[in-house]
Order: C-alpha cells, then structure tokens, then sequence
DNA sequence: GCCAACGTTGGC
DNA sequence: GCCAACGTTGGC
C-alpha cells in the first residue's frame, strides 16, 4: 500500500465537502508530475487530505476507491483523476509549519505547489500521530 | 495583495 | 532544441 498527499484549495473544495459527498473524483490536476502520481495510485491506497492556501493544514484522510480514468473535466485527454472517499478527519490539523519543523524532507515542505505527491511509510506514522490519529 | 518558484509557451 | 517571457500557484 502507499501513501499520498492531496491538495485542495477550500474554496474549491473542501474537505467538509469531501466528508459529505462520501467518495468523489479528484479532478483537474494539470500537471504531469501530478498525474504520474495519480496513474501510479492503486485501490485502497491512502492519502491526506490538505487545505492550501486557507488554513495550509492537514485535515483528513482519504482512500482510493477508484483507480486512474480520464478526467472528465480535461477536454484534450491528456490528463486522469482518480476517485476518493473520505475516511475519517484528523482529531488535530496539521500545519504547514508543523510539517516543515517536523519532517522537513517532506515533499510538502520543499515543492508546496506540487499537487499530488507521494508520502513514505515513515512519514505517513509521523503525521498520523501529529493529527492525533492512531 | 505581493512576489518567488515553477511550468508552459512560443519565437528564433 | 534553447531560452526568454508569461501565467499560475500558493505561502507570506
């Protein structure tokens, strides 16, 4: 199994959004290193759940429910999305800052505007406790 | 609201 | 195929 971070701006949409509609596609990534991620993702995989730009936090966690299609929403085809269903928010918000004094090799804290990326074992148990998560 | 970082575009 | 110009993202 491996893990992943997502991002989202709230605005957009959010994670209370994300909790309510059950499981959804994620759609609109324009970026390659982004869909090489998606493409890479398998059912049952996991990842956080992360709010840019308001709040800059981790606030939940969700799992892969459908591998990657084409998106939707990209008329020229080139990119997929994949389909995510929430599983359960954090007890504590992780916050940018907090990642960046805790796990400062994260991709998070080096490429901020990356979309999609991969978290390692390690770091998935290190945040998962600083969200107060068992 | 500003600006740095990054990705993409397009002229050569 | 290189690289300057431009647009976008996202932290501050």
């Amino acid at each position: 199994m491996a893990y992943w971070l997502i991002k989202s701006e709230p605005d957009t949409w959010s994670w209370d959004q994300h909790m309510k509609k059950g499981a959804d596609a994620w759609t609109g990534v324009r970026n390659h290193q982004a869909k090489a991620h998606l493409n890479a993702m398998k059912k049952g995989d996991k990842a956080f759940f992360y709010h840019s730009n308001e709040g800059k936090e981790i606030v939940g966690v969700s799992e892969v429910v459908k591998e990657a299609y084409p998106d939707p929403t990209d008329k020229t085809g080139a990119f997929v999305c994949v389909e995510f269903k929430a599983v359960e928010p954090v007890k504590t918000p992780v916050t940018l800052a907090t990642v960046k004094a805790e796990l400062p090799d994260m991709v998070l804290a080096k490429n901020s505007r990356l979309s999609v990326q991969p978290v390692t074992a390690d770091e998935w148990k290190k945040i998962r406790k600083l969200a107060g998560l068992k």
